[in-house]
RNA sequence: UGGGGAAUAGUGUAACGGCAGCACGAGUGACUCUGGAUCACUUAGUCUAGGUUCAAAUCCUAGUUCCCCAGCCA
């Protein structure tokens, strides 16, 4: 009866393999693959991959998804990487079981199904190097022309392979090339390189080959061994479907279905992994898993659970238009997930000292503050108060402006869970004139936040005890870029220059709760009033500890403000 | 100038010849011991021009704009 079946999110692809299904295509089956290449880490938009093709899987009775390691290029790929972006996928929550899968497994069979396209008649050994080639495939608007090795005997071509197979060639110096046709429009159909030389050694074969076939010549057939049903990948792979499919034909093998679809880019960042990278190498972020950088481990570092991350891969769709998404959504998403699961928190980022003039010298108590609203089973705790406390220092103005609910000079406000107070005097600093200590007296009647005669007050207030708060380091994250559209830059300039100065901000002097000895590395909390943070899993110890602000709460006051100025 | 794709509120995404809907954002208000959360309301769209049709985002024709392709990367 219910209509969560006809509402669930949807898409082309979803559609194309519902279809499939109704009509029986593929024997009833249907079988994903997710196949990186572990030449860096993963980020937000594999994410949104990772969560395609599981999903997809998931979605259908005995559907599957494989995990492959696209690995044809020695040059580039690690053994790092290839651990790395496995941790990232099942933290993300997804379960390939035994189905971990290396193209790299496949290369004897791709190097049998070589010599029989040679044997065919449809593959060829050419002598030219890359700029002959180059030069030969002609451009988008002429026609290339024939090598002059196209046609060689199949004999001399099964020689010559072999010969490049058992090392007697130097790199470059020879590929094994598709015979299809040097005229055609589309120009990854103008004789496209199957194999090329590389005396290098593979993360997983070692030494055992210096030739190594060409992603074209790989993933098609890797598809096939692994009887995928559906082949997703981006909309850039859209102009190799043709060769994909020739490859398959030429094969006469199991034939899986490439469909593409827009790869995911989001305001303020970069998605690209040789820009990534280059962030990296440079030192522009602290490494891949900084918390400022779209990776999987970066986001975890930060403090995204991966429940956020899948629901924003769930409402941004899946489409063939190259969009870019606002993080504002990504950031949303994290919101929605931690509002409902951070235990709450108090902690002061930019300490104030208040002294409680009127509360008993040596006195202290414990008063009871719920963990979460949101979810009254995650009980409450006890927070010290005693006569110096700290509050936040912009929690106070001695000149408030106009709508600012906070204290200032003789002015009543709420601490949380605890007593009203009334700033009777702010001590300033001679020489600066800097606010650096308050005076306030509190109302005995309010202990616990409320007043039994009813009045009001139109602020709380965070705060800690000052004897007994821990020390704390807090990093505050912005974005990693200061335009929206990073990649968008003049002539002669580059994405680097529109990196954001301020996207972190690191307070050392941080005061918060007790309750927060001893938090475990990655453990999330909300820090009233201000964000979610999370320790840090790298600089945060026992002794030490290092928050992470995940995200900011939502700022009403900040944006007040904000048009305030803009309005003088 | 060859080929392959794509265009729906500010940003994304639905509709499959039959009332253009949803989410985020933005704005207004209610509520609140987080200026949080929540709730209500508002805002704003079919690339253009023709055509077919009782009816077009959807079909047809022409055009516009954007993306991808000239790696022995994936």
């Amino acid at each position: 009866m219910s209509t969560n079946d006809s509402t669930r999110s949807s898409d082309f692809i979803r559609d194309i393999v519902a279809e499939d299904q109704r009509t029986g295509n593929w024997d009833g089956r249907v079988h994903t693959r997710f196949p990186p290449e572990p030449n860096g880490y993963l980020h937000i938009g594999h994410a949104k991959s990772i969560c395609l093709n599981f999903g997809i899987a998931e979605e259908h009775e005995g559907g599957l998804c494989n995990l492959r390691f696209d690995d044809t290029n020695p040059l580039k790929e690690e053994q790092e990487y290839i651990d790395a972006i496995k941790e990232d996928v099942r933290w993300l929550g997804f379960d390939w079981e035994d189905r971990e899968y290396f193209a790299s497994d496949y290369f004897d069979q791709l190097c049998a199904w070589a010599v029989q396209l040679i044997q065919a008649g449809k593959a060829y050994v050419c002598d030219l190097d890359a700029d002959q080639i180059r030069e030969y495939r002609g451009t988008l608007t002429k026609p290339g022309k024939d090598s002059p090795d196209r046609n060689r005997s199949v004999e001399e071509n099964l020689v010559l392979f072999e010969r490049m197979r058992a090392g007697e060639c130097p790199d470059g110096s020879r590929t094994l090339r598709a015979k299809i046709d040097m005229a055609h429009p589309n120009l990854n159909m103008r004789d496209p390189v199957m194999y090329r030389i590389l005396h290098a050694a593979h993360p997983r074969t070692g030494n055992k080959w210096c030739i190594y076939p060409t992603y074209d010549f790989t993933h098609g057939q890797s598809d096939s061994i692994e009887r995928i049903t559906h082949s997703i990948c981006t909309l850039e792979f859209e102009n190799h479907r043709p060769l994909y499919d020739w490859y398959l034909d030429a094969l006469e093998v199991y034939h899986s279905r490439q469909i593409e679809f827009a790869r995911l880019n989001l305001t303020y960042t970069v998605m690209s992994k040789r820009k990534l990278l280059t962030l990296v190498r440079e030192g522009y972020v602290s490494g891949w898993d900084d918390p400022r950088m779209p990776t999987i481990c970066g986001l975890r570092r930060r403090g995204y659970t991966p429940e956020a991350i899948r629901s924003f891969c769930e409402r941004i769709g899946v489409a063939k238009f190259n969009s870019t998404i606002d993080i504002a959504l990504l950031e949303h998403s994290l919101r929605e997930d931690l509002n409902q699961r951070a235990p709450r928190v108090m902690a002061v980022l930019r300490p104030l000292k208040v002294v409680i003039d009127n509360y008993p010298k040596g006195q202290e108590e414990e008063l009871d503050a719920v963990n979460n609203p949101e979810d009254p089973g995650m009980g409450t705790r006890k927070v010290p108060f005693s006569r110096v406390l700290y509050i936040e220092q912009d929690d106070f103005r001695e000149d408030p402006p106009k709508k600012y609910y906070r204290l200032a000079p003789g002015r009543e406000v709420r601490l949380r869970y605890a007593y009203f107070i009334k700033c009777v005097e702010a001590v300033k600093d001679e020489t600066t004139g800097e606010v650096v200590e308050l005076h306030c007296t509190y109302d005995p009647e309010t202990r616990g936040g409320g007043a039994p005669d009813g009045r009001k007050v139109k602020a709380t207030l965070h705060w800690v005890s000052a004897a007994h708060a821990l020390q704390a380091e807090v990093r505050l994250y912005d974005h990693l870029f200061a335009k929206e559209y990073p990649e968008a830059v003049d002539e002669g300039s580059d994405f680097r220059a529109n990196l954001n100065p301020n996207s972190l901000h690191t307070l050392t002097s941080c005061r918060v709760e007790p309750s927060l000895a001893g938090a475990p590395a990655e453990s999330r909390y909300q820090f009233e009033r201000q964000g979610y943070f999370c320790v840090d899993s790298a600089g945060s110890s026992d002794a030490k500890l290092v928050f992470n602000r995940t995200v900011s709460l939502r700022d009403t006051w900040a944006k007040i403000e904000k048009t305030q100025n803009s309005g003088q």
